[in-house]
DNA sequence: TATTGATAATAACGCTGTTATGGAAACTAA
DNA sequence: TTAGTTTCCATAACAGCGTTATTATCAATA
C-alpha cells in the first residue's frame, strides 16, 4: 500500500520532529540554567543544538514562542515543588511549608523563575494566557487555603484571594533577595519571610487549626 | 594674569561639562519615562541629547555608569515621595500611609522603579554601594517604625529589620502587578495590599498606638 | 524522469554596547 | 607668533543580538 508507506513515513517524520522540538528545548534548558537569561540567545541554542536559527523560527515561530516553552518548564518545576511537600495534617503547617517550598523553587531555579516572574527577558513577556498558567502552577496553596476557610461564604473567590496577598508577599521577599538588598542584612532573608508568613497566616486565616 | 585666565576657562569649562552632563541624563531620563526601558540605549540618548556616543562613553565610562545615575535620581523620587505624607499623629495609620506612597511611587514611576527593584536592563545591575543608597531611600519608612517600637533593645536593628519585612511585601504586592499577574484578579491590588499590611502592622508592631 | 514541495543553511538587515581611528580645536612653550 | 602637545569628539568599525530573504538540497509526487 503506497499511502501506508507515505503515512509511516509522515509519522515517523512527526515523531523526529517531536523528539528534536525536544532537544531545543532540553538544550536551551540547560543553556538557561547553566549560564543565566543572557546567555539564552536565539543564535547560542542554534549553535548548542548544532542547526541554525532558521529551524528554531520554522519551530518556535520566535523567540517568545520558545521561550514561552521554557515558562510552561517552568509551571511543572514548580507545581512537582509544591507536591513535594508532605501534608502534616496541620494545615498553618502545611500552607507554612508550601510557601517555603515555593522560595525553595526560586531559589534553586533562579533563571526560570526570572523568566516566569521577574522581567528579565526584554524580549519575552508572557502573554495573558500563560500568566494565567503561571498562576494555575499555585493551585496547591490554594486548595490548602481552601480547606481552611471551608463553611465560610464565597470561599472560592476568598481562597484565591488569600492566596495572592500571600504569594505577593512570598514573591517580593525573594525577589529582594535575588537582586541582593537583603545581602549583609543581620537576619537571614528566609527567617524574615517565616515571620511575614506567620504574620499573614494569623491574621488573614484566624480560624484556622483550631480544632486540633 | 595669564592664570587667572586660565583658571577662569578652565571653571567655565567645568560649568560647562556639568550643565551637559546633567542636560544627558535630563533626556535619557525622559526616554526612560515616555518610552521605557528598551528605548534606553546609548545610541538613542545620544541622538537625541545631539552628540555622539563617545561623549557618553567619556562622561559616564559605560551604560551602567550612566544608569547609576538614574537610579540615584529614582532614590530621590522615592524619598521625596516618602517625605509628602504628612504625619497624621497615629504611627500606624502613618507607616500605612507610607507604604501606599511607596507604591505610589512604584506605579507612577514603573520606569525608574524597574531600574531600580527589578532587573529590566540586561547591561545594568546595581552595585553594593547603589543597593544600599536604594535601602537607605526608606529611611522614612524605619524612621517610623523605630518610633513605634522604642523602649525595647535593639531598636535600631530590629527597626531596619521590620522594615525589610514589610517593604518586600509592598514589593511583591507592585511586582506582581507590574508583571500583570493581578489583572482580572476581582480584587483591587491596592485591597491586597492593605490587607497584606494590616495584617503585618498588627503582628510586627503590637504594642503600636496603645497610647492614642 | 521531471517537477513540485518542504527543509534548512548562508548571508544579510537593522539593531545593540563598546572601541579604535582620525581630525579639529585649544592649551603650552619657544 | 608659531610649533608642538594635549584634549575633545564624530565617524566608522567590531562583535553580538533578533529576525528574515535567499538559496540549495533532497524527498514526494505526477
Amino acid at each position: 500500500m503506497e499511502t501506508n508507506k507515505v503515512t509511516n513515513f509522515r509519522v515517523a517524520q512527526k515523531q523526529h520532529q517531536q523528539k528534536l522540538r525536544q532537544g531545543i528545548l532540553d538544550d536551551a534548558s540547560s543553556l538557561l540554567v547553566q549560564e543565566g537569561p543572557n546567555a539564552l540567545t536565539m543564535r547560542r541554542i542554534a549553535d548548542t543544538v548544532g542547526c541554525s536559527t532558521t529551524v528554531l523560527y520554522t519551530m518556535f515561530s520566535n523567540k517568545q514562542g520558545l521561550i514561552d516553552e521554557l515558562y510552561l518548564r517552568g509551571c511543572d518545576i514548580l507545581r512537582q515543588s509544591l507536591e513535594a511537600v508532605s501534608h502534616p495534617g496541620n494545615l498553618k503547617n502545611y500552607i507554612y511549608a508550601l510557601c517555603l517550598a515555593y522560595r525553595g523553587f526560586a531559589l534553586g531555579n533562579q533563571t526560570y523563575y526570572s523568566i516566569m516572574f521577574l522581567k528579565v527577558i526584554p524580549e519575552y513577556t508572557p502573554s495573558e494566557a500563560y500568566l494565567k498558567l503561571g498562576q494555575e502552577s499555585l493551585e496547591l496553596l490554594v486548595q490548602a487555603i481552601r480547606d481552611s476557610i471551608t463553611g465560610e461564604q464565597e470561599v472560592e473567590d476568598k481562597a484565591w484571594e488569600i492566596a495572592r496577598v500571600i504569594w505577593a508577599t512570598v514573591h517580593g521577599h525573594i525577589g529582594l533577595e535575588l537582586m541582593g538588598y537583603f545581602n549583609y542584612s543581620g537576619v537571614l532573608p528566609q527567617q524574615m519571610l517565616e515571620r511575614a508568613l506567620q504574620a499573614l497566616i494569623n491574621e488573614l486565616l484566624p480560624t484556622i487549626d483550631k480544632d486540633q
